[in-house]
DNA sequence: GTGAAAGCGCTAACAT
DNA sequence: ATGTTAGCGCTTTCAC
């Protein structure tokens, strides 16, 4: 059926073993052999067979990208931006969905299609930093995204969750807001995303003088718009003033925001907002939605930087590496300053 | 390094045919075989090799999914939908962004990752339908997806279009809304998306026995939210009156939407408004977002098992054959009948 | 600089 | 119902 390197081999009149060269870049090859192998490629549309060379050199040329949900924005835009870093490597993409299932986090990493693939980008959100030695007999190179899992095995890439936060809360503060409600976060959760980033939000208050008000933190079960919609009507209803929003996503801030302006509340007047992770969405909205640019390109590009390190030298032991994108905040009309 | 095959043979005290015949579910073993083999398999943690087995069988277990970008809602669902279809019948998904180009569409599919892979799942986007004899030389299993390309030399699947854009004006109609615009329209534009929807749009008009106003139309460059922002802009500078909106999508939709409300325009007391594709958003916008479903799941599935069934017999020279999934019209606020 | 030959781990004929 | 054997197409020593 398809073409091998024997049919280029007998084309261009030399051995299968030019042919790889050539494709190999092999430096060491005459330029008119090559440029023979080449046309002879070229005449018959001859494409490598990757399962032959995955089969002798143990590499596939794909890498798994493990998220919760590609449904989900801000995912869907690191899957975009990592895929992007990928193909500039060379490699392709495979993706799968965990739903943030614990239980599927740790099948989809040991299962069969990880063997196949030469690394795994590994967005953790099932499982917790107690877990992250159920991951030390992963053999292929793997790198962890998110919060979960600090200090684990492997290297590590990920956002400045306090920073942020904390730059978020000041740039509020910068306003004269006063009244900050935190929204997002999760009972008693001190690392993961939400703990980070309310972390951030506290040591901005503590650093402006500003004592800390449990009433104005907003809890929510998950990071969604409806959990965001209503967390806020919880905060109405408990009647406690408040100047400002800062959100722990872009999402719960557009659910709030929906509740907020339902109740009349006029933003960024009345009330001024700024969410988390810069999806594309924020640029649409009415109003539109300040928030904190993670730094999503860098995260995939050193990523699969570090990967690709990973699977050159599978041996070398190399102690886990830790890399800390650098976040900007967006400022839109959600928090724009009132005219005086 | 790796367990491989002649392992589990001599843990289990069989010949690798058998250990083969377990992994690949041949009825005719002895129970007790079987057996021994699957402890060895278990106590060895043995997964077969990917690439040999692709090397041998021809088939890599992978499958293609080629879209226009992640980033957009609509295929992000999409991509989700099919991964879930595809992981239901064992297969992977690497997933190729084209960003809608042309020359990158027909670079992609006849790229060397697209001979490495056992089908390909194609959105066409860039391609039109003169273009369709371009794939033709395209051995790998194929299903086409999308509004560009009908009658080409591939299984197809996709919505309907005209039906259901026919069935969201109707819905607004059925409401006494008789000045209605059709928002989304391209210039010129016959078959694709937006030709096909401002087909059903008319259909409904003439069902009605309204006349067709040119003054209705809201032409726009793509469909993003800036372009339903901007050309509702220019609807509502025109002077043109009317009291429903027919988008051809979600975010066309919601970019008008928000001009409307800024512009003082309450929804849907006004203006009833109903967009396409019935994205996740929909649910959570202000007013929430009137849609057409447009039977993600099934053109997902269908998809999926059109392209097992090529790849299984890829000799079978079965005519090409077309799916149109069923649509659903979701009403939500934004279309909600105004009190009496 | 280029060629010959071995073999990666698996499946599919064919044998038994 | 299970074993033997021959490659799939490539990379990789090792010669020359």
């Amino acid at each position: 059926m398809a073409t091998t390197m024997h049919d280029v081999a007998r084309e261009a009149g030399v051995s299968i073993k030019t042919v790889s060269n050539v494709i190999n870049d092999y430096p060491y090859i005459r330029a008119e052999t090559k440029q023979r192998v080449e046309d002879a490629i070229a005449k018959l549309g001859y494409h490598p067979n990757l399962s032959a060379r995955g089969l002798r050199s143990g590499r596939t040329g794909v890498i798994s990208l493990i998220i919760p949900v590609l449904r989900n924005a801000y995912f869907a835009e690191l899957a975009d931006a990592v895929m992007r870093a990928a193909g500039k490597e060379g490699l392709s993409v495979i993706i799968e969905q965990s739903d943030g299932d614990r239980e599927r986090e740790l099948e989809l990493v040991h299962g069969a299609r990880m063997q196949a693939v030469d690394g795994i980008l590994y967005s953790v959100l099932g499982l917790g930093e107690d877990d992250a030695h159920l991951l030390e007999d992963v053999t292929t190179p793997m790198v962890l995204l998110g919060e979960r899992i600090f200090h684990g095995p492997s290297d590590h890439v990920t956002m400045q969750n306090t920073e942020g936060a904390k730059a978020a809360t000041q740039h509020l503060l910068a306003q004269g807001r006063r009244r900050i409600v935190a929204l997002g976060a999760h009972r008693g959760e001190v690392i993961g995303s939400a703990g980070l980033r309310l972390t951030g939000y506290q040591q901005a208050l503590a650093e402006a003088g500003i004592d800390f008000d449990e009433r104005l933190i907003g809890e929510v079960g998950g990071w969604f718009r409806s959990e965001g919609a209503s967390s806020m009507k919880q905060l109405l209803d408990s009647g406690v003033e408040f100047d400002g929003v800062v959100a722990f996503n872009d999402l719960i801030a557009l659910g709030a925001m929906r509740v907020m302006q339902e109740a009349g509340i006029r933003i960024p007047d009345d009330v001024a907002v700024i969410g988390f992770d810069d999806i594309d969405e924020t640029r649409y909205t009415l109003p539109t939605l300040s928030s904190i640019e993670p730094g999503r390109d860098e995260i995939a590009e050193v990523a699969v930087r570090f990967l690709k390190e990973r699977i050159a030298k599978p041996d070398v032991e190399l102690p886990p590496r830790e890399h800390l994108s650098a976040f900007r905040v967006v400022e839109r009309e959600s928090s724009a300053v009132a005219a005086p």
